[in-house]
DNA sequence: CGCCAGGACGCCC
DNA sequence: GGGCGTCATGGC
């Protein structure tokens, strides 16, 4: 649980174990949307917004009022889990956009993470803005978008004809929601538990790519022993940035 | 030249 | 149900 303070137009805000850069780059997010910057450990200042914009916004976005240390106190018991806490514990899940969640992890698939970056920047470059399912329709193939442009094509059909609603899909079960998700073709089981975890919040949601499941070859052969939690998400993140970073270390 | 990247689809058996 | 080639693009 946070506390912050007020400053003017700036909200200092304090969590403990909260580490802002590590949030924002362990590839849950491909954009920058906040002007923030961490200042100590768990203490971190967010620029030019109101106390409104902060409680209604940043903090569901950051995912403030979730007690982390609980969370991964609970995971902790494994050692390669302790492992992974000690070397990126202070991330958060951010609770994005489901609709930006949606297609910025189509555009994901069986891509790397600068690419990733670089087409959505062109795509917002391009519409001032992040792309909406009109927008999509139109033409994009500066984007580069290579085979998924088709799979952003249909996400933004079934969005616009309403056979897909994010709204609804909010409310569903986790079961329900993954099957509305594949509805739209090139989004399969991985993208749509990213969309739930990162668009969504739900927590328990557990994408499997290739980090993941290198990571439970050599370390959980029989099996993840918190696949079944509700913060499963979080045990994922933490062992997804984890396993990219410690092999080149 | 090859292989890989936060996969999904179509086709095969 | 599982296995495998293919799909654009770009970096190394």
């Amino acid at each position: 649980m946070r506390e912050f303070e007020v400053h003017g137009t700036d909200i200092y805000v304090c969590c403990k174990g909260f580490d802002l850069e590590l949030t924002l780059d362990c590839g849950q997010s491909f954009r920058r949307i906040v002007n923030a910057e961490q200042k100590a450990d768990g203490v971190v200042i967010l620029h030019d917004i109101t106390e409104e914009e902060f409680l209604s916004k940043w903090d569901d976005y950051f995912d403030f009022k979730l007690d982390y240390e609980a969370v991964k106190a609970e995971f902790e018991a494994d050692p390669t889990m302790k492992k992974a806490i000690d070397f990126c514990g202070g991330i958060h899940i951010l609770k994005q956009d489901p609709w930006e969640a949606l297609i910025s992890f189509i555009i994901s698939q069986n891509n790397n993470i600068p690419r990733i970056k670089l087409i959505i920047e062109r795509l917002i470059t391009h519409f001032s803005r992040f792309p909406t399912a009109e927008d999509l329709l139109t033409d994009i193939s500066f984007a580069r978008l290579g085979f998924r442009e088709k799979y952003l094509k249909s996400a933004a059909e079934n969005i616009l004809s309403g056979r897909v609603n994010l709204e609804e899909i909010d409310k569903m079960t986790i079961t329900n929601s993954r099957q509305a998700l594949m509805k739209i073709s090139g989004v399969g089981p991985k993208v749509a538990e990213c969309t739930l975890l990162y668009g969504f919040h739900r927590l328990e949601a557990f994408p499997r790519d290739v980090w993941i499941n290198r990571a439970l070859d050599e370390f959980y052969p029989n099996g993840f022993p918190y696949i079944d939690s509700k913060y499963a998400g979080i045990a994922q993140q933490y062992l997804f940035h984890y396993i990219r970073n410690i092999k080149n270390a």
